[in-house]
DNA sequence: ACCTGAACACCGTTCAAGT
DNA sequence: ACCTGAACACCGTTCAAGT
């Protein structure tokens, strides 16, 4: 909308349009030329700046990341492990168009580190070994990953009255000679596709597991 | 390619050529007006048997989620456990296309139906009360969605040598002064990304904290 | 019902050119 | 270097029409 002066552009200022379209608009409606478009400039403007539209993606999820919270340093570590894990998914929660950013494509090597440095830091303190701390991370991060992306996914399928009505229909149609369990445990079923409940648990199990594993 | 006799066209056979398409060309590269191509008919021919885009994407993740193996019945619970997940990641890892249209959308209600039936019944049959097996296959899910979706992107990425080549440049060019755990397990954390160990490890973690649960 | 053909309102990106 | 303008090769979907 607003025309910006000549030689006023930026990755900064690129970046951050891009983002507020994205939060605004959904991703999925996010376009290069909407960003041109919301800055006044020709879509070829951009390409001084960005390589193309996946690089413009990973500043975005770059830029998302830095908000990351550091790790608190006066508790113990499966209470660290706990608060880094949480982060993440409210990060996730707040910038749902982080949830895709992350589930679209592998992160740049320094966002890995950003995230990784911390937890690792956590592990190896505690006294994991090496491999055992590169595992735990990389099975936190994606439980964290799956489960929030599915919890976004299922919270914006219930916003939309239409899908929700037909999910509803085929779950109450389901056959009880065919899906026994499914139709008996449905009410548990919708109530656990989301929430900081649900999230907990499955930290908590992940957690539970680790502490059979601790050393000395 | 070839041209399809009139009368011919059917939604199995429109899923089936769109399911090729993804497997061959990409799920990127993947296009309405590609599949009518391919079938010989004008692309408003596919709107006759699906009401848009993603109708057709439902249609063909519903065809690969019906290749699930059943669940086997002559192990323990906790085998059954990891029997259902390891199919699902290997369904995955066979067809990369379900990895990206589970990650994309919501499960329509059959579908999780499907999915869940057999690892519902595995925890209700093992005695856990409904909401602690609910939510544990909700867990579960989203673990093995979480991971393999990684480990196919990861996998992917090494494929790519320019995109290799740039992460291993980042990664060798991190300050050990700012992360120096991650500079210090770089082995370690490349080594973890994916395979059939990572993907136990998670596994077991999860089933170790539902060991300490388990009823009587 | 099943399918066509033209059209609409978009895309990302290349290329040549301007400053 | 920074940005424009025209063009290319696509998209999903609507609409009116044919059989």
């Amino acid at each position: 909308m607003g025309r910006t002066p000549r030689n006023t552009l930026s990755s900064e200022l690129i970046v951050r349009t891009a983002f507020e379209l994205m939060e605004s608009k959904g991703t999925d409606a996010f376009s290069l030329r909407g960003v041109a478009a919301e800055l006044g400039v020709g879509p070829m403007a951009l390409y001084t700046y960005f390589r193309n539209k996946d690089d413009l993606y990973d500043a975005v999820r770059d830029h998302l990341m830095g908000l990351l919270p550091a790790v608190p340093q006066d508790v113990s570590w499966p209470d660290q492990v706990r608060a880094v894990c949480r982060g993440l998914r409210l990060l996730m929660l707040q910038h749902p168009c982080l949830a895709q950013l992350l589930a679209s494509r592998p992160l740049a090597g320094h966002e890995t580190a950003r995230v990784a440095e911390g937890l690792l830091g956590v592990l190896r303190a505690a006294g994991f070994d090496p491999e055992t701390a590169a595992r735990t991370h990389t099975t936190l991060f994606t439980y964290v990953l799956g489960a929030t992306s599915w919890e976004i996914q299922m919270a914006a399928e219930r916003r939309d009255p239409e899908a929700w009505r037909r999910l509803r229909t085929t779950m109450e149609s389901l056959s009880a000679r065919d899906f026994p369990t499914v139709v008996e445990l449905a009410p548990e079923l919708s109530r656990t596709t989301g929430g900081d409940e649900q999230f907990d648990y499955g930290l908590d199990l992940l957690l539970e597991g680790l502490r059979v594993r601790t050393p000395s």
